[in-house]
Formats: structure tokens, C-alpha cells, sequence
DNA sequence: CGCCGAGTTGAACTGAATCAAGAAACGTGG
DNA sequence: CCACGTTTCTTGATTCAGTTCAACTCGGCG
């Protein structure tokens, strides 16, 4: 019963792209499993393929690439979002994309094999599947835009205004890199946004 | 005839994501279009919804957003790719995303409307048009990781490796803000790059 | 032939990166 | 519950790469 509770996560997230009907989700639920991770356990590491589509039913998901020693943090996920390595999910290649858990984790997962069950057997299924990965590709080509026309600072106020419950669970050295600049700056940039609130 | 042959750069286009059987082919083949742009000619404005899903048949279409009065580039798109506000054309939503003939164009096109026919009446099409979204969301996810992790330099480098036949092709005031920098920087990375290559 | 936009080059400037040090927060074990 | 050690965050000083601005070259086109 607890857990048929959290599962309710999953068909909220595959609702924001169509309505799910009653069987839809009795065909689907079967498959369904969860899965959980301490802090800063790895979920992806790189060069593993993506065996499962996710949805956060706990904590913080993050995901980066490494680049010279480095790591570069490239998107995070939080409860009731949908948290996959989707383009190696996709491709069924190995994952470029590193996963992690900021907080303690738990993640409603879906195989890969199954969701293709799913698709086979249901024309329902490949709608869901379809209007689910449509979804996902605008997030994508949103962020993207978002990167190439927005400063450091603009982006963090973007992210202050829209997901301000989030932005506190991120780590600063982790948000840094999202906003294609050093933990320092970052720093920095917090602090002028600040003093600006003050004043006014 | 003629026009029969450029048809078949659409269908090329789509097998990338599954293979299409003749019947299929002919089921969608009667709403294909060809639409014509002069170079420099908009191809979809800002606010625009986008009712095309096209593949280029000829030409170069360049993709950009405004921001402060300036114009930055964010994908271009050659011969036998697809090239569409793609976010506006899923969501049916005003582009944010500006589209212009860099070249004098020719685009195969397929109606939003006349997609959702085929949508309804085969899951055939629901699996090519899930298959299509998943292809073309991979290639935003690898493009967001570029921008993530390669400096310009890097970024021209690699479009010098990939596509050697297309960055002669893009003028370099519309490249240089897909690579995330001044016109002049760029000028001044391509002197670099040469000069290297001579030495060696 | 002369115009115009695109591209190149140079010089000065600027904002972010880097390096280093200190303050604050965290958590681990006594 | 406190003490200590570790990590994260902040702050300052310096360096450096890219921007900006301006001048100049090049090539196409009427």
C-alpha cells in the first residue's frame, strides 16, 4: 500500500505528457520497482548503459561529465521528475553521462526491456512512450537555449524564481559548473544578488 | 519524378531512427510538401508556431534566438536533416526559436496536422514519430554536453572533423555564437588552428 | 570603378579564472 | 553534546583570455 502510494509518482510524471487511463497504468505498474541509494552513491557510472527509466520518488539526483579531471554538472533531478541517462537509455550505448545521489535516494524505475514489452503490445504504449520522450527533447532544447543566451547570474535568478524549494539542496561547487562557471564566482554572483535584494 | 526523388531524402531522414516499410512510405509520401526560401528569406519568425516537421532537401537553415539586439545561432541544418522548431512544433506553442535560409532552400515538409493522421491511424506511425523524437532528442542531449565541456576552440575543431564539408558553408559572423564566442575570437582561433597545422 | 558587408588584425579594457588564505558548516567519534 | 578534522564556502589579489572598439583588407556586385 506505501508503496503503491509512491508509485503514484511515476504516472503523475508520464501524465505531464498524456493522460493515462486506468489500464494504461495496471499494465505498467507490474514493471515498476524501487530503487535506493545512499548519498553519493553512484546510480550511472560512465560507460554502463541505461537499463532503467526513472522517476524521483526521494532526494536529488545529479548528473555530469567529467572533462579534464573535472567534473561538469549537467542537469539535477528531484521528486516526481523524470531521472534517466535517457540518451544511452535511447541508444542502449554506454552512458557519457555520470549519476549520482546528492541526498539519500530513492527512484521509481521501469526496465528497458519492459518498456519495450510495453510498447510492443500496446499502441498506448508507443503514444506514452512518444509523448513522454517529446517532453523531454523540449526540457532539453530549452536548457539549451537558456545556456547559450543567459549569463551565470541570469541563469541562477532563473533558477532562484522557478525552482526556489531546489535550489538550496544543490551544492554550490555542484550548481557552479551548471552555470558554466567556477564554485568562486558563484560565490560571488550570490553575494551581489543579495545585497542587491537588500537594498531595494 | 523529379520531385519523387527529393521525397526520398524525407524518408532517409526518418530510417535513421527505424526502417520504414513501402507501405508505410506510401501511406506518408501524398503529405509531403516541398516549400522553396530565398537566402536570407525567414523561414519562421518569432512567435510563429511551427506546423512543418521538414528535412532539408537543399540548402542551409540556419537556427537562432535574439538576445540584448543580437542575433545568437543555436543548430543549423544541411541536406538530409531535419530542420524544424521542433519544440514549437510539439507543444504547438509560439517559437522562440527564429529560422532563416542561409542559402537559397528547399525543405520536404510534412503538416503537423498530417502527422497526427498518421499518428492515429498506425501505431506504425506512433513508433517512427516516438523513434524520430528520440533520435533528435540524443543529438540535443550530445549538443548540451559539447557546449557544456568544449571551449571554442575545441568546439570548431571537432565541426572541423565531423562536418568539413559544412563549416565553409556557415558564414563565420553566424558560427561564431555557436561556438559560444566574438566574431573576431573566432577569427583569431582559426589563425591559430591553421598556423598550427602548418607547422606540423 | 567604387561601394558595401564580411573577415582580419591590433590595442586597450574587463570580467572571470586562478591561486591562496580564512571562515563557516558538517559529521564523526569520543 | 562537545571537540576535532574535513569539506564547503567566502573573500582578496593577481593573471589571463575574450570582449570591445577601431582601423584596415579583401572580395563580390552593381
Amino acid at each position: 500500500m506505501y508503496e503503491n502510494c509512491k508509485y503514484q509518482l511515476f504516472r503523475t510524471a508520464l501524465e505531464e505528457g498524456a493522460p493515462i487511463t486506468d489500464e494504461n497504468w495496471d499494465t505498467i505498474k507490474p514493471h515498476l520497482k524501487l530503487r535506493h541509494f545512499n548519498k553519493g552513491e553512484a546510480i550511472i557510472e560512465h560507460g554502463q548503459v541505461e537499463n532503467y527509466l526513472s522517476v524521483v520518488a526521494k532526494g536529488c539526483v545529479r548528473f555530469f561529465v567529467h572533462k579534464d579531471g573535472n567534473e561538469i554538472n549537467f542537469e539535477f533531478s528531484f521528486e516526481g521528475e523524470f531521472s534517466t541517462s535517457y540518451a544511452s537509455f535511447l541508444s542502449r550505448r554506454p552512458s557519457f553521462v555520470l549519476m549520482e545521489a546528492v541526498e539519500d535516494v530513492t527512484l521509481i524505475s521501469i526496465h528497458y526491456d519492459n518498456l519495450q514489452t510495453l510498447y510492443k503490445d500496446s499502441a498506448t504504449g508507443e503514444k506514452i512512450g512518444r509523448l513522454t520522450t517529446e517532453g523531454y527533447y523540449i526540457w532539453r532544447e530549452h536548457r539549451e537555449i537558456q545556456l547559450l543566451t543567459l549569463s551565470a547570474e541570469e541563469l541562477y535568478i532563473d533558477l532562484l524564481n522557478q525552482y526556489p524549494e531546489y535550489i538550496n539542496r544543490i551544492p554550490q561547487k555542484y550548481l557552479a559548473s551548471y552555470l558554466q562557471v567556477q564554485p568562486e564566482s558563484l560565490s560571488r554572483i550570490k553575494r551581489r544578488i543579495y545585497s542587491n535584494k537588500k537594498r531595494k
